[in-house]
RNA sequence: GGAAGGGUGGCAGAGCGGUUGAAUGCAACGGUCUUGAAAACCGUCGAUGGGCGACCAUCCGUGGGUUCAAAUCCCACCCCUUCCGCCA
């Protein structure tokens, strides 16, 4: 959410930089509806005024047993006229803040301008000057051979979109998550948390997927929760509504979550193997800062998620996201792009975003300095570090043998039991 | 699912119809004292919105209702705790 003050303060800049993200953002209904809840409160505040020193008026005289008639009078003629300036005040605050909470956040200053992916830069490669290499066969294809993707299951028990893994490679995947997750806590600081899969309204609402995105998300049938669509909503939301003291800022929190999106409007997209699922498991990074370190806490949340890459010894390269292309609650966005030898391009593999204070506002999170007493929103950030699927894919795809078979990168083997190769099974 | 109790400021915890935005304690901050610290003592100390300002309004889980007036009474819902039931 965008602070009011700043909207009012710098109309025009606010404009402009709603408008380098490309879409047909406008602040003149806005200003409508500002201007007229405004007028409203005004009034409503008036009455409310009055009515406070009536009733003061009755209850000094009641108490002192002297005749109130007078002053009920006012009141009875008052009291429809308030009720209803109060209702249409409620109104129009509430158009105001769904007009409010639909505008995304601004794009930070140093953000590349573009209309698109297009207009993306990137930053650095890993190992440094890398842009392509051989190609390999696709990972669906080495994982059926392998046995240990199995898709055609799972379209059988839910449906397209989802996978079994089955042997080493739920193995794989249970080396994968443990391996980052140690990096993290053991080397980078981060505390490990194990939320819950579910949230409720507010916490979607706080990070930002509600309530413009619902159709990227499942809900339950009975109950008012929904599948979190990554472990960024219950980390974030661990400190939505307080009050958090200076002192224990930056809080550094790393998850392993199942993450669960609809993919809407993915229809055809990415429609066989790991990269595009309805249910992936991702390891998360979470920092919540002072707002003059949120910019440097990108940096390290970024590194830290490259170093995953680089220990899995899987080539990437980062890219800076353009105006047009950062997610609605993103000021600056870095992502990770792993090399896929099996579709011969980098693909999407972390996503690294600073939001500055726009979840603390909706969140209303915000730290008491120790040097005062006043209290300011915080800032927020979150990364994949990383992706585990995808992860999954990459190392078949980079660590695939000429004779089929998978080795296992050095990093991950204390994680196998010591296992080097994923081999065929042999019949 | 059944029963009981409870949700109040950073925390603990009073208030249960009328200057109560809210006693008290802890924490925090400023000061006195001290070589320094601790202790003691004095003072300050919730948030949000509006106004240059004196101030004004709103907020005691959420939403309704009763009343001239609601943290306080009534209703519904949500959450927490304990006991019982069920269960990995």
């Amino acid at each position: 959410m965008l602070d009011l003050k700043a909207i009012r303060e710098r109309p025009e800049w606010v404009d402009e930089r709603l408008k380098s993200r490309g879409g047909r953002y406008d602040l003149t209904t806005f200003f409508a509806l500002e201007a007229a809840q405004r007028a409203l409160r005004t009034q409503t505040e008036g009455l409310q005024a009055r009515r406070n020193e009536i009733s003061r008026a009755i209850g000094r005289l009641k108490a002192s047993g002297e005749d109130a008639s007078e002053w009920l009078a006012e009141m009875g003629e008052l009291g429809p006229r308030l009720k209803e300036s109060e209702a249409a005040m409620r109104v129009k605050e509430e158009e105001l803040q769904a007009e409010l909470t639909r505008l995304p956040n601004l794009p930070a200053e140093d953000v590349p301008l573009g209309p698109d992916e297009s207009g993306n830069v990137v930053v650095r490669s890993w190992p440094e000057g890398f842009t392509s290499g051989p190609l390999t066969e696709n990972h669906w294809d080495v994982g059926e051979r392998l046995g240990i993707l199995d898709f055609s299951s799972a379209a059988e028990t839910v449906g397209a979109r989802f996978t079994f893994f089955r042997g080493d490679g739920a193995r794989l995947v249970r080396a994968l998550t443990g391996f980052m997750l140690d990096l993290h806590t053991r080397e980078h600081g981060y505390e490990e948390i194990l939320p819950p899969f579910l949230a409720n309204k507010e916490s979607l609402f706080g990070t930002g997927q509600l309530p413009k995105f619902e159709e990227d998300l499942f809900c339950l049938r009975d109950d008012p929760f929904y599948l979190i669509p990554t472990a960024e909503v219950p980390l974030t939301n661990l400190v939505r509504g307080q009050i958090v003291e200076e002192a224990r800022l930056p809080l550094k929190w790393t998850a392993w979550t199942a993450c669960f999106r609809r993919e809407a409007g993915a229809a055809g997209r990415d429609t066989r193997g790991l990269i595009r699922q309805h249910q992936f498991d991702k390891v998360e990074l979470v920092w919540i800062t002072r707002p003059e370190e949120s910019m440097e806490a990108l940096e390290s949340l970024t590194r830290h998620a490259e170093e995953v890459l680089k220990r899995l010894e899987l080539p990437y390269r980062t890219v800076a996201l353009c105006t047009g292309d950062l997610g609605f609650a993103s000021a600056k966005t870095y992502d990770l792009e792993v090399w896929l030898p099996g579709q011969g391009r980098f693909r999407e593999i972390s996503s690294c975003s600073n939001t500055l204070d726009f979840q603390a506002r909706r969140m209303k999170t915000r730290l008491r300095r120790s040097t005062s007493k006043a209290v300011e929103p915080v800032h927020t950030l979150n990364g994949s570090g990383v992706a585990v699927g995808r992860a999954l894919v990459a190392v078949l795809e980079n660590f695939l043998q000429p004779d089929g078979s998978v080795v296992i990168p050095d990093a991950l083997r204390p994680y196998m039991g010591g296992q080097t190769h994923i081999k065929p099974p042999t019949p």
